[in-house]
RNA sequence: GCCCAGGUAGCUCAGCUGGUAGAGCAGGGGACUGAAAAUCCCCGUGUCGGCGGUUCGAUUCCGUCCCUGGGCA
């Protein structure tokens, strides 16, 4: 009995760096259906405001995962890696190549390398675990957290969601979180290559094009959109009410600040996410040893520093090209 | 022209009674295992508007000039 390894390809890289464009094209190319790894593309009342692939692109190539969760609900990385090998099975029925994109690198890596088997949290001990932080602190909650999975003492006392996700593994299954991510992960998914490609464009291109974009998707109707989003009155808790240009938008909505105040810190903040976003591929993609992603399943990392236009589209397919073939 | 208020880090500003300066934001670097467009950590020498003066010593006091707001003419 053989086992046939399917190509994936990864398609990574900060926000407005043109990936999704790259996809279209790669898909194109390859005969290939394009998933979304965007955490924020997943809920379906952001559209405008996450860039959503438009009508023209969804209707050359069949498109995944775009729109699909309520707002009203929280999306994970483990959530999203089961639909996502889901869509890649489906793909693959269908003899397509699935090209999976997005900014979320947290989700390439959890689709790439599996995520530790914890197991799920009951809503009520989550809650319990922000409760206890709005009681303690930050700095008692890590001090009574350490003392039971000393490996936590990395946490920084600010970092409260590491230490209230830490809380709550521990409270739930009464072993530390520690435990469960040194002794087990899922690992790769069987029987699929991972050919990445990453985009790394210059500092200054990337935030006058995230500038660009954030006044575009305001005259595209972002703005109602997130009326319509604030309608809803979701707990402003949730994932959907904090992506970017959601809260700066409400708050203009809301007379809390002018357009343009709302439009500069819109802005402001896409730039910030697009330059952490550069940090995380560069130090938890790119530069990591390909060995220890998915063992054997990566095909190496293909990063292009540059946006993605016309220009460097053929050298990409080239380097595809080379090793995904149907 | 006169009178006020200011001219301090890329921006907005703090800097009791003189001992060569510090925050926020921006910017840069980094972390990152079920909220990840999240959550965090680290990084601040700049002619303290110019020139004189007083002083052991001036961003801080005095004089003068320049510039920017506002008011009066």
């Amino acid at each position: 009995m053989f086992l046939i390894v399917k190509p994936v390809v990864i398609i990574g890289g900060p926000t407005a760096s043109g990936k999704s464009a790259l996809a279209v094209d790669v898909a194109l190319a390859f005969g290939g259906t394009v998933i979304n790894a965007d955490s924020m593309q997943l809920y379906r009342e952001l559209d405008v405001l996450t860039a959503r692939p438009g009508a023209d692109d969804l209707a050359r190539v069949p498109h995944r995962l775009y729109g699909v969760l309520p707002g009203a609900e929280r999306g994970s990385a483990a959530r999203w890696r089961t639909m996502a090998l889901d869509e890649i099975a489906a793909a693959d029925a269908e003899g397509r190549v699935p090209v999976v994109v997005g900014g979320t690198g947290l989700y390439l890596r959890a689709l790439m390398e599996g995520l530790s088997a914890v197991p799920s949290v009951p809503d009520e001990v989550r809650r319990a675990a922000h409760e206890r932080l709005k009681e303690l602190g930050g700095e008692a909650l890590r001090a009574e957290l350490v003392a039971r999975d000393p490996a936590m003492a990395r946490l920084a006392p600010g970092d409260t969601a590491r230490l209230t996700r830490a809380w709550e593994v521990l409270e739930a299954t009464g072993r530390p979180l520690s435990e469960w991510q040194a002794e087990s992960a899922e690992g790769p998914p069987p029987g699929l290559s991972f050919h990445i490609v990453v985009l790394e464009p210059p500092r200054a291109d990337l935030y006058e094009r995230c500038d660009r974009r954030f006044v575009t998707m305001l005259e595209q109707g972002a703005l109602d959109e997130v009326r319509r989003l604030d309608a809803l009155g979701l707990d402003p808790a949730l994932p959907v009410m904090k992506a970017l240009g959601v809260p700066e938008l409400r708050a203009h909505l809301h007379g809390a600040m002018t357009l343009d105040e709302a439009v500069a810190k819109g802005q402001q903040s896409t730039r910030n996410y697009a330059k952490r976003q550069g940090t995380w591929f560069r130090h938890q993609l790119a530069a990591r040893p390909l060995s220890s992603i998915a063992a054997g399943a990566a095909h190496g990392c293909h990063a292009v520093p540059a946006l993605y236009t016309e220009n460097v589209r053929d050298a990409i397919l080239r380097t595809l090209d080379m090793t995904v073939r149907i």
